[in-house]
DNA sequence: TCTGGGGTCCTAGGACCC
DNA sequence: TCTGGGGTCCTAGGACCC
């Protein structure tokens, strides 16, 4: 009931190890075996977070989205780098490229992007999107694990980088079964051992539950996968949200009828921001960042061929308060000057009597058009 | 543990209209 | 006019993910 996407026989998780150091290594090969950090300019002593560790510097305790300050301490001896976007970007596309090349049992896979370094990949010949329902009946008796390895193989001949591979019969679980399978492995994940695997777990192993959601369920007296599976329904929408709360129920139940979709993510809006290393406290600075921001803001948004309907700011006063405003514009545009003199005005509806850590300018477009 | 940057989606309250 | 209810838009904040 609900377990499985129409059509789509099996779900595939495909999800690149340790990627953002992997790329590093893969350019440097000295640095092969040694502990990397990459994250912020790459100076340890300044303001910023790791973003990747390899798994010789995980062995000392550094982690994602650990200040890198931290993690120098914990690892002094580590080779910090800068994050490189650009680079990312060409490896993503090459492994991308790769996987949407593969075919299963003759029949082209369906490959949805997910980030720089993950994917889904179904099979079946209702994953095409061609008629309704009804699976193919040859992909669905091919073994979901011989294609993995393939992927795997495929993945790693192409651009020199490792995968894990997790194959589930709907999204969910292929997602949460390539955590059992990392490093450089498979794991299967279906509705007969969900509960075998998952049930004693805590909440927050659950795709979409993340600290705050796993507290606000143990207020509830829900701390397992299984008890979220067992709680009752209205309960969590009333406490929850009326979206959330049946959301969180499906979840606990490994339950997720979504498809594959291979179809272009189309971005809503675009941002930037920026931590300073030293906090701002001159407010006509403030105003010049402010307009900067917007100018790249503007740029990104100009590649996209949409104007800006609404503007938003954000403002991080120190030592870490987060405030935000926004306002919809009269009409859509993309006039830098105007959207640089709309951010400015949000500003005056700051207090102005801290020091300013961070500043965040953010563009919505307008819906793109139809076909 | 002195805490980045890029996003998405949901919720709740108030304004406003019929 | 002592006073309902629903719908929609706007705004701020929060939670989550990679």
């Amino acid at each position: 009931m609900n377990d499985r996407p129409p059509g789509q026989a099996w779900v595939l998780h495909v999800d690149l190890d340790q990627f953002i150091a992997a790329v590093e290594v893969l350019r440097r090969p000295e640095l092969a075996g040694l502990p990397v950090v990459v994250g912020g300019r790459g100076d340890p002593t300044e303001r910023g977070v790791v973003a990747t560790a390899s798994y010789e510097a995980r062995a000392f305790g550094v982690g994602s989205g650990m200040p890198l300050r931290v993690a120098a301490r914990k690892c002094p001896d580590a080779v910090f780098l800068p994050a490189d976007r650009a680079a990312y970007d060409a490896a993503s596309a090459e492994v991308m490229e790769t996987l949407r090349s593969l075919e299963w049992g003759g029949v082209p896979v369906v490959v949805e992007v997910l980030g720089w370094d993950e994917a889904f990949v179904a099979a079946g010949s209702g994953a095409t999107g061609e008629g309704e329902g009804g699976g193919s009946p040859t992909a669905a008796a091919l073994d979901p694990r011989e294609f993995a390895g393939e992927i795997r193989a495929r993945v790693l001949e192409a651009t020199g980088l490792h995968c894990s591979v997790g194959i589930g019969d709907n999204k969910l679980r292929a997602k949460i079964a390539t955590d059992f399978g990392k490093p450089r492995g498979v794991w299967q994940l279906t509705a007969e051992t969900w509960f075998e695997v998952m049930g004693d777990r805590p909440t927050d192993a659950l795709w979409g539950i993340g600290r705050k959601t796993q507290k606000r369920l143990a207020a509830l007296g829900i701390d397992t996968v299984n008890q979220l599976a067992a709680s009752d329904v209205r309960v969590l929408a009333a406490e929850l949200g009326p979206t959330m709360g049946p959301w969180y129920h499906r979840l606990g139940r490994g339950a997720d009828a979504s498809r594959v979709d291979a179809t272009p993510w189309v971005p809503r809006a675009h941002g930037r921001e920026e931590t300073f290393q030293e906090d701002l406290e001159d407010w006509a600075r403030i105003a010049e960042e402010v307009r900067a921001l917007t100018r790249r803001v503007v740029a990104d948004i100009d590649r996209e061929g949409r104007p800006a309907a609404r503007v938003g700011i954000k403002v991080r006063f120190a030592p870490f308060t987060t405030v935000s405003r926004s306002l919809t514009l009269p009409a859509p545009t993309n006039d830098p000057e105007a959207l640089a003199d709309a951010a400015v005005e949000l500003l005056d509806r700051v207090e102005h009597d801290r020091a300013v850590r961070l500043l965040g300018v953010r563009l919505e477009m307008v819906e793109p058009e139809e076909g």
